[in-house]
DNA sequence: CGATTAGTTGAAGCAGTTCAAGAGTGGTGG
DNA sequence: CCACCACTCTTGAACTGCTTCAACTAATCG
C-alpha cells in the first residue's frame, strides 16, 4: 500500500476536497467551503496494488474510505474456510461505513484492478454531520446502495445456472458505461462470487470465448456481446 | 397461493408509542416526550396474516414499518420468474428504509406467521430527524443491520451443500433465543431463501427429523438438536 | 531459464434437479 | 358427517450439471 499524499499535505487535501474531481458525486457533495475548512485531520490518499488488502474482516477500523478509481473486493469468511465474495466496490463508492457506528470491519477489502481510495476518520464525518443533515443524506444514499447491491447479488449471481451467473455478471460489469469492453478478474475470484468452483468458471468463460460472445481484446480484457448474454442471462 | 388482506382490513388500531413496549428497542426510541407531541399523522398498527402482502415491490409507498411481533419475508423476483427470498425480518426490525429517498419498494412484504406491525410516514422520520440526531444514528442502526443480515445471507445460506445451508438457517432462527424451539415455513419458502429446489429441502428437513436432529413437536413447530446442527453447518 | 502460478481441459462421480406419484392435511359443501 | 377437492409434504427414479481430481499448457517472474 503506498501512500501517495503525506499527513504533511493535509491542508491540500482540504483543497483537494474542494475541487475533487468527484465532488459532486462523492460523500461531501453537499458540504459548504466553510464545512471543509474545519477538516482538521488528514485526508489521505492510497494508491493500492491489485491483490493488497485496505483492511481485514475483525478490524478495529476507525477510517472510511472513497474509492476515486479502480475496483476492490469484500470478501467474507465462513468457519470451514470457505471464502465468498459479497460485494463490488467502485468508483464514488464508500467504504467502512460499518465504522461510523464503531463497528469492526465486516469483510477483507482487497483491490482488484490498481485502486485509488481516499481515507478519512469516522470522527470526521461524525463531527460534520452535526451541522450538515445533508450528509446523513448522502450517508444514507449510500448504504441503501450498499444495500440493493447485496440483494441484486444474491438474486442475479446465486441464482440460476453457472451459465446465467456468469452472463449476468459480465452484464453487471458493463452497467452503467457507455462500452461494452471490461476488465475482468482471475476465475478464482470468478467463482467466489458466483458460488461455483474455479474449474466452473473457468469452463464457462472458456465456452463464451469459443461462442463469440467474449472476444479477448487483451488479456482478460474482453469485449461482450450484450444482446445475447443478456439472453441468456433471463432464460 | 393465500388471498391478500387488504392493509385496510388489517388494521387493529392506532399506536401509542410513548407506551410502546418495544420502545427502547425500537427505532424511536432515542425521542423525548416533546418529540412524540410533534407526532401529528397518526401511526396505525396492522394485523397481518400469514401470506398477505405488507407492500409490493415497485409499490411506490411513503411509508416505514416496525415489526412489533412475528415474521415477514423480503423476496425479490429475476426476469425468468424465479424467486429468491433475500432476508427476513422480525420483532423491532424496519421495512421501508428505500422510501425515506423516495425510491419505490424493492421486494415484496408477505407475513410468514401471524405478524403484528406499525406504520408511519417517511416524511414523519425526515420532520424529527431534523432536530434529532439521534434518530438518524437509529436509522443507520437498522440499515447496517439489514446490511450485515444481506451478506449473512450469501455467505451463509447460499455457499456450501444444501444440508449445510439448512442446517445453518435453522441455527438462524434460534439465534438470539432462549429455546431451541422454533416455527418452521413451508418448504418452498425454504428453497427460496436457500437458492435449492422444495424437493431438497423437503428432503433434508426430512433426513435431518429421521436423524433425531429435529424433533416436531406440532406441525411444523421444531425443537432443534443445536450441537449436531452446528456440527452440520461447519463441516 | 527454470520455477511458480493461473487458466484450460478431460474423465469420473455425485449432489441436486426434474418429473411423477403417493401420503397427509384442511377446508367446503352436499 | 363424510366425500371430495386442493394443497403441501414426502418419496422414488432417472437424469444432468457441477464438482472433484488430475494433467497439461500458457503466462509471469525472479
Amino acid at each position: 500500500m503506498i501512500k501517495t499524499v503525506s499527513l504533511r499535505d493535509a491542508w491540500s487535501g482540504e483543497a483537494n476536497c474542494l475541487d475533487c474531481a468527484l465532488r459532486v458525486s462523492v460523500l461531501f457533495a453537499g458540504l459548504q467551503e466553510s464545512d471543509f475548512a474545519r477538516i482538521h485531520d488528514p485526508i489521505d490518499q492510497f494508491r493500492i496494488k491489485p491483490g493488497a488488502h485496505l483492511y481485514l474482516a475483525g478490524d478495529a477500523g476507525e477510517y472510511l474510505f472513497t474509492v476515486r478509481s479502480g475496483m476492490l473486493k469484500l470478501v467474507q469468511y465462513l468457519p470451514d474456510g470457505n471464502q465468498r465474495i459479497v460485494r463490488l466496490v467502485r468508483a464514488t463508492d464508500v467504504l467502512g461505513l460499518e465504522t461510523l457506528l464503531d463497528e469492526r470491519y465486516q469483510h477483507d477489502a482487497t483491490a482488484l484492478h490498481p485502486t485509488e481510495v481516499c481515507r478519512f476518520p469516522a470522527r470526521l464525518v461524525r463531527d460534520l454531520g452535526r451541522d450538515n443533515p445533508g450528509l446523513y443524506q448522502e450517508l444514507m444514499v449510500r448504504w441503501q446502495r450498499a444495500l440493493t447491491e447485496a440483494d441484486a447479488w444474491l438474486t442475479e449471481l446465486s441464482t440460476g445456472s453457472a451459465r446465467q451467473r456468469v452472463a449476468r455478471l459480465l452484464l453487471r460489469l458493463v452497467r452503467d458505461r457507455q462500452t461494452s469492453e471490461c476488465p475482468l478478474f482471475s476465475r478464482e475470484d470468478m467463482g467466489a462470487m458466483l458460488g461455483v468452483t474455479t474449474e466452473t468458471a473457468s469452463r464457462t468463460i472458456a465456452e463464451f470465448k469459443r461462442q463469440g460472445l467474449l472476444v479477448e481484446k487483451s488479456p482478460n480484457f474482453f469485449l461482450l456481446d450484450i444482446p445475447n448474454l443478456r439472453r441468456i442471462a433471463e432464460v
